[in-house]
DNA sequence: GCAAAGAATGCAGTGACTGCAATATTGCGT
DNA sequence: ACGCAATATTGCAGTCACTGCATTCTTTGC
């Protein structure tokens, strides 16, 4: 068993130049999270995290497009991540056990990253504009998968996609279901458990709810 | 059969207050969308809808808390629609069943102000600030069915709400795919139909899907 | 008509974000 | 080492959404 830390992804093959880069994103967002607890996220000015990661103020948004994205930081990646376990999945698998299976990862991810991740759950919580960004940024996840699934189903299901979409988006739709849950439910099931109930919920017997 | 316009809700009973009220907010919104379309949601500044509306710069927040929310104003009345409508709903009928009657009411009245949609929706797509404030006024809606529907159905499902909270959830991206499609594919079929069949698709046979 | 409640306005900010021009740092060939 | 090109950082000046507060108008109930 290997513990898998990766803050950053592991980077001795990139230059000088690469490394620093990664780094200084770091530092900012590392500096912006303590200060967003500090002082809560609005109270926070994007002057004040450049101060404390050490940078001018205008560099700032060279690393971030807006003060919301680095509660997000993580977002990229994660997507990355389902992407590559999508592709990964036998090709002769139902799309929607793809989509479980992929999701799970994320899920046991979130579930070993617990402690930083309610750190960013309750400033998005908090927050609208936070939250805001953070649905803008699944629906590009949505989008992403639907066009993966789309191309799975191939051309035999020609619907002009619909049914790829429904299908990547139910299953965020049982992601944030799940994860909302977890959060505030305080976090006793398991969150890799709370997914595949609502997978299966969602699967058979959606339309048998009494 | 009776045409049912409302722009606004029959105001026959109000005082000349509420009246006027009623109709700056409309004048402030028809003057942001008009120069929305002619100059662009960025380019367009709140002084100016203010000029345009005849009311002062600071007048407009009295109205409405945010640029983005002037594009999104029909969304209260939507979402008083649809609770509504999941309120008349026999209390025997499945909850599913009864979402779908809910949403297809907001989904032929949109069918039925294509136009007037059409441009909230192009904007709405092409500004991520506004797609965004859209996205967190559905989770919103979300919030709110899925505490009708674990009313619904009753402390017997006594699971936290997770049920109730993914029939909402799912309902809810059956109808944002419907809408999706309905957008792209440039209003070919009617989106009461669009919507129904995305109903079904996740009711019965989404894990068969090959 | 009058006083109290409520709405509209003006003013003076704050702070996120942008374009641009100047400066510093790094990578690379020699 | 050295210099040159590429790239990253910085500073400056500006725009604009949005806010609090004090002031002035408008409506309403009497």
């Amino acid at each position: 068993m290997q513990t898998r830390v990766k803050l950053w992804p592991m980077n001795a093959e990139l230059g000088l130049r690469e490394r620093k880069k990664l780094e200084r994103r770091a530092a900012i967002e590392s500096a912006a999270l303590d200060l967003f607890e500090e002082h809560g996220f609005d109270s926070t000015t994007t002057e004040q995290i450049a101060a404390r990661a050490d940078i001018a103020p205008r560099t700032f948004f060279l690393y971030f497009p807006t003060k919301e994205d680095v509660v997000l930081a993580d977002y990229a990646q994660r997507l990355d991540r389902i992407v590559e376990e999508l592709g990964s999945r036998p090709a002769d698998e139902r799309p929607w056990d793809a989509l479980r299976a992929s999701l799970l990862v994320v899920a046991s991810d979130y579930e070993h990253e617990r402690s930083a991740l309610i750190r960013r759950f309750s400033i998005m919580t908090t927050n609208p504009s936070v939250f805001a960004r953070s649905l803008a940024l699944q629906a590009g996840w949505e989008d992403t998968l639907s066009a993966v699934i789309a191309e799975r189903i191939g051309s035999g299901h020609d619907d002009g996609g619909i049914t790829a979409r429904l299908l990547a988006s139910a299953a965020l739709a049982a992601m944030r279901s799940a994860i909302q849950h977890w959060v505030i439910s305080g976090h006793h099931e398991a969150l890799p458990d709370l997914l595949t109930s609502c997978f299966d919920q969602l699967a058979h017997g959606l339309a048998d709810v009494r």
